[in-house]
DNA sequence: CCGTGTTGTTCGGATATGCGAACCTCGTTC
DNA sequence: GAACGAGGTTCGCATATCCGAACAACACGG
């Protein structure tokens, strides 16, 4: 195979993003518009989820049809506009009574607010981002909106750092998009910068996010292990003023303890 | 239409069951494999997801890789078997965070577990069928299996009635698939006797299975009105042993009392 | 009542997807 | 170690889907 440079499997495509590869062009339309959905709390229209799903409406039409009346997706008539349906929520259901660990991992996660009394976030990696799966809102006014099943880049965030932190320094650099994007002054600047601070993330046992994606707040992380690969990240968040001595190593006590119970559920 | 026997908008498909009208073929195929896993606690291997989806694996193939490098579904490398992935699991998670009245719904459920110690179920009508979306289990010794996700018919099941008791008779006959599924000797017998039924629920306001689904279970189910139709039935199922009149009154308190707290919040 | 901006549908040619069977790769069994 | 079965991939041809633009339906504002 591999005939020449012309050689490109899908080719009608206009292929603005690299991303894709060999993906079957309608199921990805399918994820992306659930996507889409997901992430648009008041709802879409047709026009919208084009847009992000970046396909004509003519062929998205049959498609959000099939969905609508398999009530996967509800639609508003009076509105005219598409959001997640029944079935869809239904389904994640199906996930959580399966899979027990999730529920073990809230509980983990509670008992370590409770000792804190700060935000706990779990997260995994995904294609190269921080997917945030589970959090636990600490006790006081709440801040930070919700992220659960919103991504972040590793470079600047606890669970990141934790997570990529025993990973092979290519696979590591593969997944930074420079120029690395710097919501703060305190995100690290380069990839060199950033695979020095995972050696320290080795040492310590902690990974930490110093007011590298927001200002005035900190994060706590560490890795959770699973058939000897760090699978999954857990963080404390912290506003830096609330953050003295004491209550790192209370954080950090807390984390361990979690990752012990967490560690032992997952086998 | 039926301008003849040849005529067939599918031609390539079997034409087992006579559902599929229109229907986008690879949308289908997504969601049908998502029912099959979210149905599965167990995980299915990719030729029992064929059987379940009726199609060659050569086509399903491509599908499943795109739903597996996007984590909708999890692959287990070592069982080979395909389960719902983390990203499904988020897609429900935002819808309960956008739709409130989820959740208030379920706090007027747990509210009537609590006032009369037995199980309460959430229904909605979906194609002709009672789709159970949310439970919220008695403190005594657990039996039914949890059916959220999945749908039984209507003309066995309090929700059933409740739902179709003030809908049109041809819908409602529409709804009914003859010869009528019987899983007991209390079950309605005909079309006929089913429709009177339903006058019966319009007169009291409550829809009863008398060990019509389950021997020597019984249930009451009451409508909730949204927009002037019925939308949602809400049910106390119980053991007939413990149904005294006592207990019946308290269960249609119950009920009553979270109807006008679910409409309320329905707008 | 006509522009203008929506949402959504239709259609024919271009092209990706689907089917089915043969093939591959492992384990298992005898 | 040959035969077998299960999970999965590949490939050519048949065919369903996609694109894009034009069209239809409706609402709103002047």
């Amino acid at each position: 195979m591999a005939s020449g440079p012309d050689f490109c499997p899908k080719g009608a495509q206009i292929m603005t993003t690299v991303e894709d590869k060999t993906q079957h062009r309608s199921t990805k339309r399918v994820l992306d518009i659930f996507e889409a959905l997901a992430n648009a709390s008041e709802g879409l229209t047709m026009a919208e989820i084009c847009r992000e799903v970046n396909a004509p409406k003519g062929s998205l039409s049959p498609i959000l049809h099939t969905m609508a009346d398999t009530s996967y997706v509800a639609y508003d008539d009076t509105t005219k506009r598409y959001s997640i349906g029944l079935k869809t929520y239904l389904l994640g259901k199906s996930f959580d009574r399966e899979s027990t660990s999730i529920n073990l991992f809230m509980a983990a996660m509670r008992d370590v607010t409770n000792a804190c009394g700060e935000t706990c976030q779990l997260g995994v990696l995904d294609r190269g981002r921080v997917l945030y799966i589970a959090k636990v809102d600490s006790p006081q006014p709440v801040r930070l909106t919700s992220s659960i099943g919103k991504t972040l880049p590793i470079h600047y965030t606890a669970i990141g750092k934790a997570l990529v932190s025993e990973m092979d320094e290519e696979k590591v650099r593969a997944m930074l998009q420079e120029p690395l994007e710097r919501p703060t002054d305190a995100t690290v600047r380069t990839a060199d910068e950033f695979i020095a601070q995972l050696a320290e993330v080795r040492n310590e046992g902690f990974a930490y996010d110093r007011e590298e994606a927001t200002e005035a707040i900190q994060c706590i992380g560490i890795g959770i292990r699973s058939h000897g690969t760090i699978q999954y990240g857990l963080s404390v968040t912290t506003p830096s003023y609330r953050l003295t001595e004491d209550k790192q190593a209370l954080i950090k006590e807390a984390l361990s303890r979690a990752k012990r119970h967490m560690e032992r559920v997952l086998a």
